[in-house]
DNA sequence: CCCTGTCGTAACAGTATTTGTTACAACGCG
DNA sequence: CGCGTTGTAACAAATACTGTTACGACAGGG
């Protein structure tokens, strides 16, 4: 499968920033989190920006710019994160479509929609249940 | 996500095969699946040579060659589907590693393997409970 | 009122993946 | 032997993902 990076990469952004605003609560620049995830900082400001579009983190412009989380880190899931980044399809249907003169060609897009959404459902319910907090917790508890 | 359609057709091809079997059990071609299919025989050989190894169907060469179930239809789930023809890793991980020099960048590539894994094992389950037969009598209830 | 630093996004390159296609040797039954 | 099919290699086109450069938009400080 070709999965992409995105989930992990926002979920560090997250962590990182839930990390460093138990310090203090100033917005972080795309430059000083694309040095802890090691990758350019567009790539960061693109993930931001579709967090940002979720409501999960703000934007700040001006003097002294940069990012802030929304919510408290225990508010944010690994479902909210998932759903702001990625579109939500992990099985695609045929790419030609199949011969609607053959009963299972005509008959089995339906049947197969209905059991990829219930995948989906329960792939959500999964990722609903760890937050970023939990994330942060889990990586902390490990460095010792 | 780049989702591909590997499951898809995989699926279609054995409900497929478990119909025209329902009436007799030549093995049937790459050539006439590709017609319900709506691609390219070689595509279909690609993805049954993938089942064979796995086990779910058998291939016969020679005079009236072609392919055939290697179980009955209620013997095969979406699962042993998918794990024949994807490689099961959802979510990628950072494309290049993370800074070692901060303990985010350390810690979550552990964690978020731990909470990977557990998705592929909820994602495992709920495929395992789907059968081609599953898949074929809702296909055939539909038309009507 | 300008200067500065950062955001936000467009544009593009390089790589990888996916699907489809042609080609051809290997196989085994009649 | 002759034939049809398998099994696989090789390649092309389309798409997706990551990284990169570039640059206008923005807003606060001096």
């Amino acid at each position: 499968m070709s999965s992409n990076s995105r989930l992990t990469i926002a979920t560090h952004i997250l962590a990182w920033m839930a990390l460093v605003e138990t310090g203090r609560a100033d917005p972080v620049t795309s430059e000083r989190i694309a040095r802890s995830v090691n990758t350019n900082p567009v790539v960061i400001r693109r993930l931001l920006g579709a967090l940002a579009r979720k409501g999960l983190v703000k934007s700040h412009r001006g003097a002294n710019a940069g990012w802030t989380l929304a919510t408290s880190a225990d508010a944010i899931t690994l479902s909210d994160i998932y759903r702001a980044v990625d579109d939500g399809s992990l099985f695609a249907m045929h790419a030609s479509p199949p011969n609607q003169a053959c009963p299972v060609g005509r008959g089995i897009q339906p049947v197969l929609t209905q059991v990829y959404d219930a995948l989906d459902a329960v792939l959500q319910k999964q990722l609903a249940e760890v937050t970023i907090k939990d994330i942060l917790d889990r990586i902390l508890a490990k460095d010792r």
